[in-house]
RNA sequence: CGGGGUGUAGCGCAGCUUGGCUUAGCGCGCAGCGUUCGGGACGCUGAGGCCGCCGGUUCAAAUCCGGCCACCCCGACCA
């Protein structure tokens, strides 16, 4: 390709909408351009990537067995209805009516559309497995999209499914697609991690997330370096009480845990001793900010008291350390139920007869109360009085109230330990590019998907899903390999392989040579573009910079003195002079046996 | 949905406080001509603007007031 035919607009000056460094490097090399907020247009050379990445994807599915279909974007209602997921998947939901009256939604997944497609498809055992992917675009109404590509309303997906006949097979399929997804990632030239996940509202009970580290990475994830743990953050089991610096009481402590050993006898001995209760005044003071600096504690002394509204409109009351989050993925897990909704206002003081900020458990009745573990063993706390601008002090389990069940809902902290080893854990952002789900029988279910199987027995059959960010592959891979001049692109996705830069001046032999090169290398079939732009030796090498093209050949006047063209990498800058007619050889190696 | 910020040429910005010295400017980019040519050259000439939109105040609005819209960031949310 002609860089003088094609359409790279590069910007030399640092787009002021992006902040993320793959979004600005994706503006500026001129990859994409905004439409809207969250809608982005792919320009020749971002559409070059994609279908990199698109073919790498459909390389590996095909090789794993599975087959490309093509599924509709747009969904009549009523299938989303059937499902329940037009209430779970509510606010993302791009839902409309038609000129002529008819309820539409644009395809956020296609869970749905597939099931009914293998419901009405599939009847016997003989057609099993079966999997099934497609490459296409989403659409999801994101609170807020940001980051470029990394969270937009509109984007590429490829989505696979797979339909089995029991369990076991299952464990095959998936398998099969854990294989495939790690040699995608690994051909397009990532470092992933996998983590144990939350299926969330895609359902079903196993799911691993693959992540790739970075800071713009929205995704928190949680991993030992000492034993390979690795799980996301709102799924992360906490051990018991291990990370609790050991207090004496609320009043006074300011706690530095130094000697833990030391430390936990002064708290046993001291957590004998039940305080009296006393209610307090806290005059405006709900925050456990400001509850714990009014009452000079430690944020840890104080127990947050949380209503949640679950299944069939029961309320449940929710006790965590104030120093503590709940992790409602672990919370509803643990509950075992199917919804979760913070109380509102109304509903709060319904249940504890008091205002909004000051709820706690002593007192509460007709409900049921639900503590986090690190309550377990802790003394002489402080939780809301259920009365305005009161708060209770030396508030004690068993005597001042019951717990129903004691369970691990609290997510986890930098302070916590490796679940597993007890090792330090360390907490790190990263971009989530692919996710897959053991679902089970929750679309067969509703969508009737059953098959004749060898025993003459009609069962539903067992799916598993599979997805991967096509658009966010590009964000994760530009993420992590990039300097301060450029992308640095891994060269299976680089829309080039090779950047010829003919610095030419007044010198037609430059040229000359350079077309020649430029021919060889297209009758190599390696993918090459020639600047052959009248431009300054400078801009050609900036631009190559900020393109990020693997390699680069040079030639220029000096060289082409001594017969020899310079090859150049772009990630380790290394150089070397080779006569012409070695050039394409070395290159075609290069790119064979990286 | 809450908080913060921005909107002036393709991109980056100044001008706005104190309305008129602006025929709306600067840098980059873009077009033409000439010189230059291994890390973002230089000179000359030139094209390009509903100053986000609507309304108000005023003799006069990019500038003051009101409303709206769009975009970005933080939070909430998130498959």
């Amino acid at each position: 390709m002609r860089y003088s035919k094609y359409f790279i607009p590069t910007l030399k000056e640092e787009p002021k909408e992006a902040e993320a460094i793959s979004h600005n490097l994706m503006l500026r090399s001129g990859l994409i351009r905004r439409f809207t907020s969250g809608v982005y247009s792919y320009l020749p050379l971002g559409w070059r990537v994609l279908n990199k990445i698109e073919n790498i994807i459909r390389a590996e599915m095909n090789k794993a067995g599975a087959l490309e279909v093509l599924l509709p974007a747009l969904h009549p209602s009523e299938i989303w209805e059937k499902s329940g997921r037009n209430k779970t998947l509510k606010e993302v939901l791009f839902s409309f009516k038609s000129q002529r009256g008819k309820n539409f939604v644009l395809g956020p997944t296609h869970e749905e559309v597939i099931t009914d497609l293998v419901a009405n498809n599939v009847k016997s055992y003989k057609q099993l497995p079966l999997i099934l992917y497609q490459i296409q675009t989403k659409f999801r109404d994101e609170p807020r999209p940001r980051s470029g590509v990394l969270r937009s309303i509109e984007f590429i997906m490829k989505d696979a499914y797979s339909f089995d006949k029991d369990k076991k097979a299952l464990e095959k399929s998936y398998n099969k697609m854990y294989d495939a997804y790690c040699s995608i990632f690994r051909r397009c030239g990532l470092e992933y991690k996998i983590v144990q996940a939350d299926p969330g509202a895609m359902g079903g009970d196993v799911s691993h997330e693959f992540m790739v580290f970075s800071n713009t990475g929205e995704d928190k994830v949680v991993i030992c370096d000492n034993c390979g743990y690795a799980a996301s953050l709102e799924v992360a089991e906490c051990v018991k009480s291990e990370d609790r610096k050991p207090r004496t009481n609320p009043a006074g402590a300011t706690g530095q845990a130094e000697d833990p050993e030391k430390k936990s006898e002064i708290s046993n001995e001291a957590d004998r001793k039940q305080k009296d209760l006393k209610e307090i005044d806290t005059p405006g003071k709900s925050s456990v900010k400001e509850v714990s600096g009014f009452l000079k504690v430690e944020p840890e002394d104080l127990v947050k008291t949380i209503i949640y509204n679950i299944d069939n409109n029961e309320k449940v009351a929710v006790l965590i350390r104030g120093d503590c989050n709940i992790s409602e993925v672990k919370l509803k897990k643990a509950l075992r139920c199917n919804e979760l909704l913070l109380a509102d206002d109304e509903q709060i003081q319904k249940v504890t007869k008091g205002p909004v900020g000051f709820s706690g458990p002593v007192g509460l009745k007709n409900i049921k109360i639900v503590a986090d573990y690190s309550l377990s063993d802790i003394k002489n706390f402080v939780t809301g009085a259920n009365k305005k601008d009161k708060h209770f002090i030396n508030v004690n389990i068993d005597r001042d109230f019951k717990v129903d069940k004691y369970c691990d809902i609290r997510e986890i902290n930098s302070n916590d330990v490796c679940p597993k080893c007890k090792s330090k854990i360390k907490i790190k952002n990263a971009i989530e590019i692919g996710h897959i789900f053991k679902l089970g029988t929750k679309y067969s279910n509703s969508f009737k998907a059953n098959f004749l199987d060898k025993d003459m027995k009609q069962k539903p059959v067992i799916m598993g899903c599979y997805g991967i960010g096509v658009s966010r592959i590009i964000a994760a891979a530009i993420e992590t390999n990039h300097d301060e001049n450029g992308i640095i692109w891994p060269v299976n996705i680089a829309p080039f392989s090779v950047i010829i830069l003919p610095l030419t001046g007044t010198d037609n032999h430059v040229k000359k040579v350079s077309e020649e090169i430029y021919n060889l290398f297209i009758d190599k079939k390696i993918e090459v573009l020639i600047d052959d732009r009248d431009e300054r030796a400078g801009v050609k090498f900036n631009d190559a910079d900020l393109l990020g093209i693997p390699y680069r050949v040079i030639v220029g006047e000096k060289s082409l003195s001594e017969n020899k063209v310079e090859l150049q990498n772009r990630k380790t800058k290394d150089s070397k002079f080779l006569p012409i007619e070695k050039i394409v050889e070395e290159v075609f190696d290069m790119i064979e046996n990286r």
